[in-house]
DNA sequence: CCAAAGTCTGAATCCTGATTCACTAAAGAT
DNA sequence: ATCTTTAGTGAATCAGGATTCAGACTTTGG
């Protein structure tokens, strides 16, 4: 009579639907989420453009899944490394190392989850975990207030301007732009001149103690 | 025989071309870049759709003409602002200050012009014009270092940090999610708050003698 | 005033992908 | 085994806005 309900199908339904957003999230890691169309995601993923639909309302609401899929894989790790023991400017600082090592290394996706435009789903995505990092950056700020390595007066405010400011200056080295230039030999910043000039800045802004 | 040439028909030209700017430029600040179509700009411009191709070689770039106005307007005024004699810490403090409530004032457009998804062309010129920023803000970091007003280590990625934490932190407040948090009453960050923070932030950043 | 050269018009066309859907294949139920 | 229900297919359709272009209209030079 009925059908479904067994755990096979729905194993291998959420299987596939792995499957698609594993191969959509490549394609955004090799090209950005302006060459993501269903039907080369189709192909990609071996299945018809139609089945795409089985699985997701439409192209919209599945970048919004690639985005968020990748974006929380970043968010935890800084999490992880934020909720490390020691004081609370050592975590900013490895936090910040991390985080600018891990975009260096795949700069395309980066670029994307970062700063490429994208469909109205994928920005609504964007500034909502933009949101969760403040507030990530917000909890660690108040550790640092407590335990005296910082001394931040408006912490929310404060939050967005480390995140604006690590973005930027990762965007710059990150962007389409500057891969051209790197490409046609001009001399670009290193990682770790990157990642020393945000732990400063950070640092400084947030009135730590010790600076490097 | 021959035809063109004439004064008259220049100068017509470039006052139609400055009038279909101008309404460009009033629908994206109405309702940014994503409802800016050719048809309706040709109506609200009082010309026929093919007109605008006689003007513009296309949609991207009449888009990127108008951006480029009106970012080359804000970073006129910046600079002006950063040109003044005095301290350079006065100097940028009442730059960010102009530019905050410039910002404030008209958020639809600071949100088009910061932040807002469009046409490639537009990504290209704000690549360009956010790296003019940071040009304008490296010219006074090395003014400040000489005047003792701040001392940075590593100029031009201060810089990109400064513009990223100032877009980030308008941003947030400026975006449509905002908008509507405030139209549904919730409460939020006033001018004068956001205001304090950036200039807080960035004088700490900047290693500034002084900070309010 | 006329012919020549240019400009303006806007409905028709094109483009580019997303989305649909009639049909076939597979998977449960009995 | 067979019937029912759901999944999968992919060519055809649709959508929506950019772009074109065959006249109609203006301006210029003589």
């Amino acid at each position: 009579m009925a059908y479904r309900t067994t755990a096979q199908r729905i194993e291998r339904d959420q299987a596939l639907r792995e499957h698609i957003l594993d191969c959509a999230l490549q394609q955004v890691a090799d090209n950005g989420f302006g060459n993501l169309t269903m039907s080369g995601l189709a192909r990609a993923a071996g299945v018809a453009t139609g089945s795409l639909y089985r699985h997701f309302p439409g192209k919209g609401a599945l970048a919004a899944d690639v985005f968020v899929k990748a974006t929380r894989i970043e968010l935890e790790t800084l999490k992880r490394e934020f909720q490390r023991p020691g004081r609370a400017v050592d975590r900013l600082k490895s936090g910040l190392t991390q985080f600018a090592a891990r975009a260096w290394h795949s700069r395309q996706l980066a670029y994307a989850l970062i700063a490429e435009p994208a469909e109205e789903e994928v920005e609504t995505q964007r500034l909502y975990y933009r949101q969760a990092y403040a507030t990530l950056y917000s909890a660690l700020l108040v550790e640092g207030n407590a335990d005296g390595s910082f001394a931040v007066e408006n912490i929310p405010l404060t939050a967005a301007c480390v995140v604006g400011a690590i973005a930027e200056s990762l965007v710059g080295p990150l962007s389409p732009q500057a891969r051209a230039d790197r490409e046609s030999g001009l001399p670009s910043e290193t990682l770790e001149a990157v990642t020393l000039a945000i732990i400063r800045f950070c640092l400084r802004a947030i009135n730590a103690k010790e600076v490097p």
